[in-house]
DNA sequence: CTAAGGTCCGTACCCAGGTACAGAGTCAAG
DNA sequence: CTTGACTCTGTACCTGGGTACGGACCTTAG
């Protein structure tokens, strides 16, 4: 017979799924990032296969500026019977005005390093730092 | 006759114009992510009033996800006689690629956002994580 | 001239986010 | 039943990005 391993994956197994080391993914463990998954087996964690999603999630807002905090802000949020919706939505709000502020940044970086590729193309020499103006906010 | 400072600001008038503290100013200096200032006073740095809008650069860029290094390498392009263009292009390019590809991904997000906060207004249950496909890449 | 407050440099310390053992227990292929 | 790979908990350690002194020197309002 075939190995018949019910479905549940192994640390080491998610690990290479998502790819982070075994470590990586107890840390986030105690730190509420990841759910405290089954232990069937004296002791030993089992994941379902959605896991390694969760985990790329966390690695991929992580390198977009947020904290593990944020990112398991990000992750609490959903609609359901036992939290108050407005809360939720006020939760939520926030995090979309942050991110489409971010987006907004991100565009002006990207329109300025744009412009340097023409003037390149064009061998326009710059003043230094071209792009100095990108993140310049009105308010700040 | 009232103060006559010739242009230049001292470190800690230079640090409140940006909003860190004046050892931030020289631990960047130290990085390199700040020109050497001049010194025309017994070694005491004088900034040019521009250096305010650099560091609140690196602080927002920072906030996007860039590390010191990345910021450095940002700060560094220029068109200018004295580096190959060739060479500039790549590197803009490759900072473009990277600041296009974080858009997409917070797009993303932002619209699983707008997605929970339109659920919660029609009451509508979301499953846990609503917004946990938001950043699956085809490739990861 | 003098005293309060800036500035200098260097080193030590701090927090977030991991990463690496150590020592003990467990599982499973042969 | 053994043996080698895996897992467990806990603690120690590491890097990046600052922050906070200590002790000496400078500058400037009064």
């Amino acid at each position: 017979m075939e190995t018949n391993h019910p479905p549940g994956l192994t640390i080491s197994r998610l690990a290479a799924r998502s790819g982070v080391g075994v470590e990586t993914i107890r840390f986030y463990e105690r730190k509420g990032l990841l759910e405290r998954p089954v232990r069937p087996s004296r002791g030993y964690r089992k994941y379902p296969p959605e896991a390694a999603k969760r985990i790329r999630f966390v690695r991929r807002a992580k390198e977009l500026g947020f904290t593990l905090q944020e990112v398991a802000e990000l992750l609490d949020l959903r609609v359901d019977a036992a939290s108050a919706c407005a809360d939720m939505r006020t939760r939520a709000s926030a995090k979309l005005e942050d991110v489409t502020g971010r987006i907004a940044d991100l565009q002006r970086m990207a329109e300025g390093l744009s412009g340097l590729i023409s003037a390149c193309d064009l061998s326009v020499p710059t003043t230094p730092c071209p792009i100095l103006d990108a993140l310049e906010r009105p308010d700040a």
